[in-house]
DNA sequence: TTATATTTTTCATATCATGAAATAGTCTTT
DNA sequence: AAAGACTATTTCATGATATGAAAAATATAA
């Protein structure tokens, strides 16, 4: 894990925590950096394209997106290649967008959104990762409940039998997970743990396709936890968020209804780490 | 009612060698959109800064900046953290951003040779290219070892001073370094850092012999590097492997033995990439 | 050559970006 | 509590400048 958050100059003060200003209301905006902005954007997920093929996919004038390209190009945002008489993203673009990782860690972003997804859940949100075949449990925010399931931060547990660490196996790619499961051996924890290489793949694919997992009482008896994976960049799962709570409150009916929050939340917090959203498919 | 655009778009033919396009005159740029790439740039190396902060530092007025920020949000280029009442790059940077690495495969085909070159070698391994006279760190494998050399993509750095620099330096003809070497002041970083263009030039024939470079601690004291050149079908060097360690472990006469898997890489790379391999002679 | 496609430049126009200043929101001090 | 001191937004009048159409320039194809 690495949190390098080393703020040298402090700031101003921290502010206790504005009302008025939080919403910035977005008719500020500029139009024409906001049109340009839609063409970097654009030109970045459709490299390779000539001038008119963007102008025309676009709809705007081939004159303007010329503009909005040299422009653009002047920073090394955008680079053409003289070869093929194309378009491409710049080197520069890559350069300012890596700062963006220089600045906090997974912990601090997933904060708000697992702060939120406890309140619309009522349960127990968690985040882990995996840390040498096991799931780190890094962070938690509690319910209000008074029977709650508990993790504390720093906590290691067996990846088949946690909702984070199958969700993480689901989408490991199928050499690793094999060697993975070779190595392990799947140990019971409860008469509902999955034991056998065979039960826990076929778990997995359910997994995969519907978008999120279930630790049915399968490392403690009288706790679910349901979960899904966060993605980076490079569409791996990096860490997986859940929510757990006593089979009391989280019945096997509550599942369909607490999956939905849970995948959100981990759709913005893989957004909110710079990561590509994986729709559930296969 | 939109009318269809289905075309099929077939790219089109590469052309030969254009010859009067190839210079964007530059004229056309939009002056508004370039300020505010400027805003954005300068946020990306100075986060966390407050509204009034940068609009005094970039002598803008404190609204047009406002707006600047406010559209880039919009479009989660840059970002504002509420706690602090503080602007810094945001996540959609990062991923445009990173979208620059999907356009030459050298980083996915580097990615598993890199790997390897960690494995045999047990310290990190890295790639770069040359970015307007910088060495611009794209990729990076880290070594299981506590004690790591540290390169975050993203990362630019002199190349005088830097193993992959003077690899891709000892490969550049003869005009082009001279300009260069006129041109750059060669910075000192550490007692080790190379300051004389003589000394330099002596340095790059002796790599040119060998086949690889060694940073000596030239940049970071602690931190030596050995580093080989990756060319393309043109027998240009394009991009550099090199592998960075503690001087604890990457002792002086660790050099020999570590400089084989660097050199072995870089020939996988070379062809990897379609690129001719050059044999190290003079 | 001529014809066609694509990229630049020119140019007239009115959009809309701009900064000054007013307003609103927040923190600090009394 | 209220005033004072900041900082962040919004308003507004103005003209700088972004825009698209079309012309010119450059390339490919026949």
């Amino acid at each position: 894990m690495e949190l390098q958050d080393n703020a040298p100059k402090l700031r101003r003060k921290a502010r206790g925590r504005p009302r008025g200003w939080d919403d910035k209301t977005a008719q500020n905006t500029i139009k024409s950096l906001d049109r340009a902005m839609e063409v970097f954007e654009y030109l970045s997920q459709a490299q390779g394209k000539a001038l008119t093929e963007l102008s025309d996919e676009m709809r705007q004038a081939p004159a303007t997106v010329y503009r909005i390209l040299v422009t653009l190009q002047g920073r090394g945002l955008v680079e053409f290649d003289h070869e093929e008489q194309v378009w491409h993203i710049g080197p520069q673009a890559f350069v300012i967008g890596s700062r963006f990782l220089r600045r906090t860690s997974l912990v601090e972003r997933a904060r708000p959104i697992m702060r939120k997804l406890m309140e619309t859940t009522g349960e127990t949100a968690n985040l882990g990762i995996e840390k040498e075949g096991l799931v780190l449990f890094l962070s938690q925010v509690e319910t209000h409940e008074s029977i709650r399931a508990f993790f504390p931060p720093g906590t290691l547990s067996p990846m088949h039998a946690s909702g984070i660490g199958k969700a993480l196996l689901a989408h490991m790619d199928e050499d690793r997970l094999n060697r993975r499961l070779a190595a392990a051996n799947l140990q019971a924890f409860t008469d509902q743990s999955i034991t056998s290489p065979e039960a826990l793949k076929k778990d997995l694919t359910t997994i995969r396709l519907r978008g999120f997992s279930v630790d049915n009482e399968e490392k403690t008896t009288g706790m679910r936890c349901i979960a899904a994976p966060v993605f980076d960049i490079n569409r791996e799962a990096v860490a997986g968020l859940s929510v757990s709570g006593p089979t009391s409150r989280v019945g096997a009916t509550e599942v369909e209804r607490l999956s939905r929050p849970v995948m959100e939340a981990a759709r913005q917090l893989t957004l909110a780490i710079g990561g590509t959203v994986l729709s559930p498919q296969p």
